[in-house]
DNA sequence: ATTCACCCTGTACTTCGGTACAGGTTTCGG
DNA sequence: CCGAAACCTGTACCGAAGTACAGGGTGAAT
């Protein structure tokens, strides 16, 4: 392992140290100059204000928020943050490294206990199955499918037309069978009907 | 580089087999007995029912998702099958090898674009936040806010006037300024806007 | 061979949405 | 006191949206 250096956000565990004992440590505040380049910087989230420090860092190096107890919400807020890593601050040295070399490779460390929780956090909040197409979708046909998700997009019936190759009539006409096999009254409830979250299918353009 | 084995799901394509020229391929169906134990399973997401076989590998091996055309509905469907990667297939050397260490070391690989949809779809739907209200939001008066969230029910210009006792000619009026502040074009996109799942304050009504 | 679904287009029409003028009141802060 | 912004209304106009007739064509299934 070559040397590097990391800024952390505070004192590094025996652990840490044991894992990185080349690395040349930073301690904050950070510096704001043209100081040399941090590779990966180590954040604690027992820090008051984390979040802003690691957004403050995110565009200059890769941060890693290391947490006393993790939770998903503060894996989110990390995220959210710039993060690149969220983990444990007592994780093995084993993983402590291979945290490092994933986000020096400009990879996301996600623990796949945090990732599951998210995920099922995700499954939950999506309208009964993700992705899946709201009711009467299956029912349109092709070239209907397309018009329809031509609405979604706040397109006009000219934009339609223009988009799909065919007149402002026919593009009327597919929107009339729409309505009718959607049971909506007019465009906007189309996109109401359409827009739902984690419903965006591309029909294929 | 040490020597591995790599159960692929169809042909590499030649930037994978240049990331690993010295991987041993497999192809499915994969053996259920005991072969060698198989360090990284590469399945494409273009295979019919590739999540079964991602969770059939799961428990021997740990597997990498790689699709043709990425979308997070799939990353979820992979992660959820047991997957720990989740790439493009057309991932360069350098990643695809960078994909390979991570898993190899237990860590999932999100790409920050995949994770920043994740991030943001868990933020809506997460209970102590109850969605952030749209951009420009909070520069519509009350009256106009009323409007605006009336028209993203799916209610015409007739139905707010009633609903809130005004002429459709005042309708309009709050709906120019609406657009205008907002700066959009019509009530499609206003929709567009202000319809983000778990958006719905009250305006006080 | 006929039916059916799908795809495309035209003319004509009504309704709705949106804007451009016009006018008014109230409230609030400089 | 005055300006600014919010709130409300009217007439008029234009274009977009949507519907109702009309007519084409294909291809697959019965």
């Amino acid at each position: 392992m070559h040397v590097f250096r990391m800024a952390l956000g505070e004192h590094p565990s025996p652990r840490w140290r044991e894992a990185f004992p080349e690395a040349a440590l930073q301690y904050p505040p950070f510096a704001e100059g043209p100081a040399e380049p941090v590779q990966v910087c180590w954040i604690s989230s027992g820090l008051d204000g984390w979040p802003a420090l690691v957004s403050g860092q995110a565009g200059r190096s890769r941060v890693v928020v290391h947490s006393r107890r993790p939770s998903d919400e503060e894996a989110i807020t990390a995220f959210e943050a710039g993060a690149h890593g969220y983990c444990h601050c007592l994780a093995n040295v084993a993983l402590l490294r291979a945290v490092n070399s994933t986000v020096i490779s400009g990879g996301l460390w996600v623990s796949p206990g945090v990732m599951g929780r998210m995920i099922r956090t995700l499954r939950r909040s999506l309208p009964s199955d993700p992705g899946r197409p709201p009711i009467g979708f299956e029912r349109l046909s092709a070239r209907e499918r397309e018009v329809a998700l031509a609405v979604t997009t706040g397109a006009s019936n000219k934009d339609i037309a223009l988009e799909l190759g065919m007149t402002e009539r026919t593009v009327k006409m597919h929107l009339g069978s729409i309505f009718r096999k959607l049971e909506v009254r007019d465009r906007v409830h189309l996109v109401l009907h359409l827009a739902q979250p984690g419903f965006a299918p591309d029909p294929g353009s």
